[in-house]
DNA sequence: AGCGTACTCGCTATTTTGGGGGAGGGGTGC
DNA sequence: GCACCCCTCCCCCAAAATAGCGAGTACGCT
């Protein structure tokens, strides 16, 4: 059983560590001390790339890959939804596609019971920290209650660890957009056209064109949408 | 002094409270119980709409809105660039306006001390926990390290609250698009005109068409540029 | 005092999107 | 069996965005 002595060494194990081996035994020793099946931490990224490490097995680590399934992982999708950690038995599970998926994922070694914490670092960057166990839902539930506040604590040291690992992902710092340039794009962004946008900003729709253009020219897009999408991922709007 | 009796009545008065004035009252423990002067909870709106609570002065408060210093304290600024918390040591205070804003906020009662946590939810929510206080560096460095842990959790729960308390500024329940529509709109959100992504997906630009204003509709968007922004705020879609 | 940057305005031509129709085949769930 | 949704294809025309020129003011930093 996982105390505060037993959190306290594994944080500190995970401030002191500079290897992803080292990372791999931590997150063994969180299995063991908190008496789960498994522990993965899972960095979602763009393009269906993936950084992760965990006890998955690496047989459902390359299906889960193969088959794309973060697009149907409700896992996913859920955290990208809220702020809280999510019991995998409150997801929607109802589409045929995920369905399949957990199925897929339960005949993988993967346990019936699991609680995903979202966490959310700057620039958009978003990862999930998973603990997984095959048992009942009482006896899940107790576990769960139980150590909810280590597993936040855990998730975000270990993307704290995760970011220092992984400078390259963290995108590029983006040149910052001139306060101008913030509101061309948001409002560009809710869906007014430029006519629109020039109004409500009391400027000249030309002069709006060069803050969209200079903007798009920061942030690299080749197009509005690009900057408007860039500049979302990037953080530098909200919506 | 705090332990974890008193971090955990804290974080239990938390959960339970369901009022504003409960999370004022509890800020003010945290005040007392950790022996700090000023803790303060600060939902940074992209329109430089605030949502807080905490123990500054009524009268900084409204001076930072009146002056629109959200757009020049480099602890949201810094925050924003970080996922580890902040020490303010550590930030650049060299522009003119970070200077200008520290003296105004050191005459407002503010600490000449502070640590900031980043706080991120769903749909680009970013939010900022900070505790300041009066003291020399030495006893600001035995308290930060003594309690970095402690704030973590205390910023996760009070965002929880938060978050709580304003449903409105969360994403209502995604409505789920099809997988041509996904692809559509990724390839539109990463800059591809019409005619490229349906040469991209194989299809025609008709049948391209079709899928955009689908998704368009679905997502209660009045242009691309809007559905791009909503599927990807929703988590729809990932750049 | 000079440099860079943000902010503001104008014109014309071309390319891309949006809105309005319609039509058929294939899979899933009730 | 019959909806219902998904995928695929086609037309025309109006509206909006992009691309190419250029020019002036104001502010802060060095």
């Amino acid at each position: 059983m996982a105390g505060k002595a037993e959190l306290d060494r594994i944080l500190e194990a995970l401030d002191a560590t500079d290897t992803l081996d080292g990372l791999q035994q931590i997150i063994d020793q969180v299995c063991t001390v908190f008496g789960v099946d498994h522990a993965m931490y899972h960095w979602v990224d763009s393009a269906g790339d993936h950084y992760y490490f965990g006890t998955y097995p690496q047989t459902w680590v390359e299906r889960y890959q193969e088959k794309a399934y973060v697009r149907v992982d409700p896992v996913v999708a859920g955290c990208y939804q809220r702020f809280h950690p999510v019991d995998w038995k409150r997801l929607d599970w109802s589409p045929k596609p995920a369905r399949e998926f957990l199925k897929d994922a339960l005949e993988h070694g993967v346990g019936n019971q699991g609680y995903s914490i979202p966490i959310r670092g700057p620039n958009g960057q978003f990862a999930v920290f998973t603990v997984s166990h095959n048992c009942d839902d009482e006896a899940w539930e107790r576990l769960t209650e139980r150590y909810s506040r280590d597993m936040i604590l855990m998730a975000h040291y270990f993307n704290r660890k995760a970011l220092e690992f992984e400078p390259e992902r963290t995108p590029e710092q983006a040149q910052p957009l001139s306060p101008r340039e913030v509101d061309a794009l948001t409002f560009l962004a809710i869906g007014y056209s430029r006519a629109q946008v020039a109004k409500t900003l009391s400027i000249s729709e030309h002069t709006l064109r060069v803050y969209i253009e200079s903007a798009r020219f920061k942030l690299g897009a080749i197009n509005t949408t690009h900057a408007i999408a860039r500049a979302m991922s990037l953080g530098l709007i909200v919506i």
